[in-house]
DNA sequence: GGTTTTCCCATGATATCCCAATACATCCCG
DNA sequence: CGGGATGTATTGGGATATCATGGGAAAACC
């Protein structure tokens, strides 16, 4: 499971957006129905999509590592304490994918991401993103020098096993 | 099962509460028409809720981890032993769904929330829970900025490729 | 009797289903 | 290799179902 590539699409007047083909195809195929909004969790202004396995299973990791296994019960009751992966709950929505791929993008999400008529789908590998369009091709160009810079630094003598 | 997204419901004259959906669709497809609401065992103010099944299962948990195997047969004779889960049985009620989704919020819970128009459903995953929509916002707010400082917390070395 | 609870119907908004049109890519056949 | 045929992806829109809400009336309760 693997999203890649970026597509815009339109939003039509009833605020449906069609998921496009190549993501549809990385959902699990027993699991096709319907996948995963949440809001980013530390950049406004975009929304994460996964398949409900994926997004359930980030939640497992972050539990798991920052709890580690006999926290769970500690979470499960503990309702003071700050809990990352029930915050990223409250925060996200199961969406069902209608028989011809399209979903109704929820308002909460509309209006986080500043939609007019179209949106940005970008994959990032282990999940997808939502971007308004203008505010997408700002980012790909900052990111592109960043990783022109990247490439750069990665020499010889520092692509070894140490940084040193 | 896993309760996501959070939702402002409102009450009405009658102190009936909706469902949502979304929730509703998460409660076992053999109990659907009844469900558990708890007061928060540590943080006043807050109801918790989940599946008959789920908070049993919950409650089974507790036992196990925290009293150890022999913990059961002990706790079903000692009285006089704190037990945690008999505990939350107490503070805990079962709920009615009416057939088209609403219920009725017992007067303890609606002073224990300080609901006056509206109640906000939020999920956390293996549960969910109802909030004053005042003080979800502030609890909200709090918590996201946490969530920020959780995620920057994450990267051991800053590699500069951040979601800012 | 008076209050509370439960059941039923009504309604506006939204979401979903279904059918259709266009654009594009792929396939087939000669 | 060309050109029509076929299939799929994206977009549009009408009809239908569902959701959240309000309220009336029957039933249960004290």
């Amino acid at each position: 499971m693997a999203f890649r590539s970026e597509i815009l699409i339109k939003l039509d007047k009833k605020g449906r957006v069609q998921m496009p083909a190549a993501f549809r195809d990385e959902l699990p195929v027993d699991d096709r129905n319907a996948f995963v909004l949440y809001h980013s969790p530390n950049l406004p202004g975009v929304v994460n999509g996964n398949s409900r396995h994926g997004f359930d299973a980030m939640l497992d990791r972050l539990r798991g590592e920052v709890l580690g296994p006999k926290g769970s019960i500690k979470v499960a009751l503990d309702d003071e304490a700050f809990d990352p992966a029930g915050y990223l709950s409250a925060s996200a929505r199961t969406i069902a994918l209608e028989p011809d791929g399209r979903f109704s993008l929820p308002a909460e999400f509309a209006e986080a991401i500043g939609v007019a008529d179209g949106v940005i789908l970008a994959g990032k590998g282990e999940k997808f993103q939502l971007w308004n369009p203008a505010r997408w091709q700002a980012r790909r160009d900052a990111d592109r020098a960043k990783m022109a810079a990247f490439v750069r630094g990665l020499t010889p003598e520092n692509s070894g096993g140490g940084d040193a």
